[in-house]
DNA sequence: TAGTGGTCTAGACCACTGC
DNA sequence: CAGTGGTCTAGACCACTAA
């Protein structure tokens, strides 16, 4: 696992991507700020628009650029601090929310979608509905001032969401789990499971990040003592804007 | 989020890259087969080289094919059922190595490097190290039969493993935790940080994946009861193949 | 309308593989 | 050596944005 070091790559293309991303690197472009447009480009480099528009695709997949047909390319805003998930969650009181302020980021979440419908068939096989059952959807999108970093989709089965009195989740994610308590449903373990993958176009058109940066995928199920799933949701993040974090104690 | 539907795509080197992609999931191409030669592709289609090598481009950074200089494009094998890394381990003995045999698989381990060196920086500062103190290294190419599924680094302060015996670990990588038990260092906690990123260079060679394909980076820190760092493990994944599932209940 | 990024051509040459 | 994928050219046209 040695690193590359120095050696040219013979490509033009290239090292005209590798030129422009030290560029970058060296605060000589600031995020926000527009490249040369490609003709000039080709001018400066003494190469063809076809080789800068590939040089610049190079940027685009690694997430340093942002192309927006007609307009520009715009150097992208990578901040310097990933956002932390942690589980098991800190203790006492201070949710997420508080501790992005505490950082000096407004945070805001933004209600997609809210509906009781079919739920798609990968959902409905975990959370081994009976046939037909129908479930409670919410859909969220949840921004750090105004960049989206998170896609989360609720699903709970609507037997329960019925009894436990969430007709219209509108509320904050976090509340669902108290009322939910507070009716009876009891929720005893969680699981997680982490994927990473390319993202649809249609996430990164939500999350605005191109298509070759990667997501994470966590859906996670919330299981009652008699193993039955409570609650289903699906988290999408940026790859390049998140760690999770996860804890526990060794042997039993 | 809606998904895209039909929707032709303008582009034709996007549709001949959807044609193939279809025409792999067909079967009409098999794993290991290579894909007609760009000239003929370009025949085929009536279109230019350039062109075609744009489509064959998309498919190589979607991990579907690829692409050998000099020799073709060949058609990835994909396996259909993801490797899962569970945590905490499946209770009683049964290892991971047992779990792959019984689905049919044979796991190898391969040591890549095994030395007493100074640490990566970052290695270091996570491990709080006296200045200057060196560590264990050993690395590890994990495969499932002949297909590497994971690149494994493993670092200890050379205080603690000089103590404990361990001299060179060409052991198994599970061993050495109990090894470290052995000589009075118990590991209390685990800590685990997950990332998904953009593979470097070598460890798309190592992986055998393309460079659009994402892989997971899930940093291990074993904890002993004063909060001294035991072990700092750097494991690498390729995104595609595997599934990361964390377990733990609710509350304390 | 002018300027931007996106696509395409027809052909050329290069680098690499394997016979 | 022939065949493969990788790169490059010079120019053209298209699609989109903003004045």
């Amino acid at each position: 696992m040695r690193t590359a070091g120095i050696e040219a790559p013979t490509a033009r293309y290239r090292q005209v991507a590798n030129d422009l991303r030290e560029a970058i690197a060296r605060g000589q472009f600031s995020p926000g700020d527009a490249l040369p447009s490609q003709p000039e480009l080709a001018g400066i480099y003494r190469l063809n628009q076809t080789s800068i528009s590939r040089a610049i695709a190079i940027l685009a997949a690694e997430g340093l650029v942002r192309t927006e047909h007609g307009r520009g390319t715009y150097v992208q805003d990578i901040p310097a601090a990933k956002h932390t998930r942690r589980i098991p969650p800190p203790a006492s009181g201070s949710s997420f929310a508080d501790e992005m302020r505490n950082a000096g980021i407004e945070p805001r979440t933004e209600l997609v979608q809210a509906e009781t419908a079919d739920p798609p068939a990968a959902v409905a096989q975990r959370l081994h509905l009976r046939a037909a059952e129908q479930v409670l959807i919410s859909k969220w999108l949840i921004f750090a001032d105004a960049r989206p970093i998170q896609v989360s989709a609720s699903y709970i089965p609507l037997s329960i969401a019925r009894s436990a009195d969430l007709a219209l989740p509108d509320t904050e994610p976090t509340a669902i789990h108290q009322q939910l308590a507070k009716n009876g449903y009891h929720v005893s373990r969680f699981v997680e499971e982490v994927e990473c993958r390319r993202p649809t176009v249609d996430e990164a058109a939500l999350l605005r990040i191109s298509e070759g940066q990667p997501v994470l995928d966590v859906v996670r199920l919330a299981l009652d003592q008699a193993g039955r799933t409570l609650e289903m949701t699906i988290n999408v993040f940026p790859g390049q804007m998140w760690l999770l974090r996860y804890e526990w104690p060794a042997d039993g």
